[in-house]
RNA sequence: GCGAUUGUGGCGAAGAGGUUAACGCACCGGAUUGUGGCUCCGGCACUCGAGGGUUCGAGUCCCUUCAGUCGCCCCA
């Protein structure tokens, strides 16, 4: 047996679970106006390099690369932003009439990880983008735009932390601020934070191994070094959000992961018994200097991303559950001219809005019955020899276990009788007698 | 890349070296030629993730490998 390849899952369960976030997706980003952008899955791998970061260990370790029979290099995407930005700038939208340039995109992402809670690596992604304001509203919308969609998912107990990095000169003297800090201790740090001291010091405060080491407690935040213009930025992006009630945490030691963070960055959590130790359900922030990174004009811009498959843990874990898939008529058929008749009405009914299901197994009364309830039908509408001969139905409303012969004609009327019977409309209620 | 743990029918799950691999659910058939969902009877795993080894004998012990789950790192 061939099968599915490691931290990759088919969707069938779920599937309710996913429709529902999808269609939560597509309404707040409507209200919030941002248009869906569909992106390759794969791009060149420089994409990525540039963009992610070379250190960083998306890239260093867990890309998917090919080389295709052209001997190009390519990259499965391992985050949404990148490719984005390149058709950003590849279609010349910075000259687009609309800006600021708002986009969301909905899809796959991949990375080579090892598989647990919350964890795989073909996983999806929800995620937004704007490009072309620095304007520290939108910094603020965009958090708005994320708090807003797990509203909508009736998503509680979520925390939005939150930080500022500053732009190129504050972070530049923080990072100068930080390295003299950390100088002396080096040694007494663990073994990836050595590493990270050369290669990415910031991250250094997110390590978890050294939390409770006095040297990162006692080390320098980030809005101690902002120059003014950036500490006006972040206060600007902390007052719109009480303004729009939306709580927050301001987390001196957030810096995230990625290269290209510039000013604003957070991270949206749940409760840990909700998610396990993987319960960031959605991370992002400004990146100012990406755009021109990757060879577009000057381009301020923020946006987040969401991984949908810690959302589905989520919702579950919340015991939000998503309605039963219910249909209105099982075709119980015995004998070949039954089916027949069961295949020409059954038409007739799709057409005319019910959805409708028979048997295609010839299988006995009784499996077929318990086949309706299995696919959950209203209604059962049994032909025998005795119907087809008579030209009628047997309706028969699971509801209420009350039986009905009419003749085929009358059978859709019969049934959209039934269904609209304690719909609130006396006048149906009427002719439902 | 590292660590822990699991892997028996469609699903859940017994089984601790010894003849025919419990049981429950689901499914199929009958009791009940066409109105089930209760009950009763019957059926349903040449085989225990895969491959080697030990043994007279392995689902049970050993090795390898694959996969799931959880954790570390990191992230969504």
């Amino acid at each position: 047996m061939i099968t599915k390849m490691k931290g990759t899952y088919d969707v069938i369960e779920d599937i309710g679970y996913m429709q529902e976030i999808e269609k939560k997706m597509m309404t707040v980003s409507r209200l919030f106006q941002y248009r869906e952008i569909r992106t390759p899955h794969f791009e060149a791998s420089s994409l990525f390099h540039r963009s992610v970061g070379e250190t960083t260990d998306i890239v260093s370790k867990e890309t998917y690369d090919f080389i295709d029979r052209g001997k190009r290099d390519n990259t499965l995407r391992p985050e949404g932003t990148a490719g984005v930005v390149r058709a950003f700038i590849e279609n010349k939208l910075y000259a687009d009439k609309v800006q600021p340039q708002k986009y969301f995109y909905y899809g796959s992402m991949f990375r080579y990880e090892r598989p647990q809670k919350g964890r795989f690596r073909e996983f999806r992604q929800f995620g937004a983008e704007v490009f072309g304001s620095n304007d520290p509203l939108i910094d603020a919308e965009v958090i708005a735009y994320a708090v807003t969609f797990l509203k909508a998912l009736k998503i509680k107990d979520v925390t939005v932390h939150l930080n500022t990095l500053g732009d190129q000169e504050s972070k530049a003297n923080y990072r100068e601020a930080l390295i003299n800090h950390l100088k002396g201790g080096v040694d007494g740090l663990c073994h990836d934070c050595q590493k990270r001291f050369h290669d990415n010091p910031l991250r250094i405060l997110d390590c978890k191994v050294d939390q409770e080491n006095p040297l990162l407690i006692n080390a320098p935040h980030p809005i101690d070094y902002l120059i003014d213009e950036d500490r006006a930025h972040f206060n600007n992006v902390l007052d719109a959000l009480k303004a729009m009630q939306i709580n927050y945490e301001v987390d001196q030691r957030l810096v995230r992961g990625l290269d290209y963070y510039t000013h604003t960055v957070f991270e949206i959590k749940v409760s840990k018994d909700l998610l396990g130790n993987q319960n960031t359900i959605c991370g992002g922030g400004r990146y100012n200097n990406l755009v021109e990174t990757l060879g577009g004009p000057v381009t301020p811009a923020v946006g987040f991303a969401f991984g949908i498959e810690r959302l589905i843990v989520a919702l579950k874990a919340a015991n939000i559950t998503t309605p039963d898939a219910a249909m209105h008529v099982y075709f119980l058929t015995l004998g070949e001219a039954a089916r027949l008749v069961a295949t020409k009405l059954m038409q007739r009914f799709r057409i005319g809005g019910l959805m409708c299901n028979m048997d295609y197994l010839d299988k006995s009364m009784k499996a077929q019955f318990k086949q309706s309830d299995h696919q959950n039908a209203r209604f059962v509408v049994i032909i025998g020899e005795q119907e087809v001969a008579e030209n009628t139905v047997n309706i028969k409303d699971q509801n209420t276990s009350e039986s009905y012969t009419v003749s085929s004609g009358d059978a859709y009327h019969k049934i959209m009788e039934l269904l609209l019977q304690g719909s609130g409309c006396e006048d149906c209620d009427k002719g439902a007698k």
